[in-house]
DNA sequence: GCAGGTTGGTGTAGCTTCTTCACGATGAGT
DNA sequence: ACTCATCGTGAAGAAGCTACACCAACCTGC
């Protein structure tokens, strides 16, 4: 392997550590609110979309119906969220933030505001530009690889 | 919130989606030679120290010595390691790869280091250098961010 | 040489995330 | 009114993780 090569392995190393260290410190942050990452993911989502089915839900976080049923009872039980009747729909509960809940997510947002100004703030403007620049990058090359590899999937086993 | 800080926070967020594309590919890969992400974890700590205890690897991994007899168990019962008995310590059993376990991992070195060839081979090389200083930057922050996170929760709470 | 504390691994019990399958209740189209 | 699709949930189970208890084997110090 030369050594343009191993350059590449290093900084994908780097991104991997970058990765763990990211979530392991957001891990220990929820854990302060009595929160995980997956019930913080479906309250970040309510923030995002407002009250909503449990189906819209399943849908938008990409996980079985089934499976947000166990997280949103977990959050009812917490007091982060109700849910309510739909009035279009007697089939379906509207899952709606409390105040508290409300108010957590908010907090939430602002930690990770402050997370980036706390990473990027000392930065000089050229190097975050690039940096920005190649992540872009970094990013449309992955979608385009896991799209690719997707249709590779869809090819060998059509569902 | 200023348009520089809404930058900062975008930044974050692209990264964020980052690990989230990374861990999804990494985990469907995995999934076709019939590990898991804590599995595969185990293995590339294997690969790296060679037969270790499981007390070791507890260790390396952070994680309780309970859970790495379930990995091992796992990892076991499917072919990919073996437990040896260690001739300096009857208690102890050394983890050692099997030759199927040893072919896997390898695999899964090259399939990394094309990942990486794939992401970063078609950038300019300006570009990389950029990039990669700048993710030096982000981790020497997060590094110090969490080190004086971990001392403010051990003055809070000393063990 | 052996009592006493330490260490390595695992049984038990439990939580969380996640899945699939089955089923009841409701909604919607013919 | 009948049929079929849809929403949510019970049941069952895989996988990762934890803490606690316990045994066997190791290591000290007398």
């Amino acid at each position: 392997m030369s050594a343009v090569e191993e350059s590449w392995t290093r900084a994908l190393e780097r991104i991997l550590e970058l990765t763990v260290l990211l979530h392991q410190d957001a891990a220990r942050g929820l854990a302060r609110d009595g929160l995980t990452t997956s019930r913080a993911t479906l309250l970040w989502k309510l923030r995002e979309i407002g009250p909503a089915p449990q189906r819209r839900l399943a849908e938008e976080l990409d996980v079985s119906p089934r499976n947000v049923t166990g997280l949103v009872d977990a959050l009812e039980a917490t007091g982060f969220v109700t849910r309510e009747h739909d009035p279009a729909d007697r089939r379906a509960s509207l899952v709606t933030l409390t105040e508290h809940g409300a108010s957590v997510v908010e907090r939430l947002r602002r930690q990770r505001d402050e997370l980036a100004r706390d990473l990027f703030g000392a930065m000089p403007e050229t190097r975050f530009d690039a940096f920005t620049a190649g992540l872009d990058d970094v990013l449309r090359r992955l979608h385009t690889l896991v799209a690719e590899e997707a249709r590779a999937a869809d090819g060998a086993a059509p569902s």
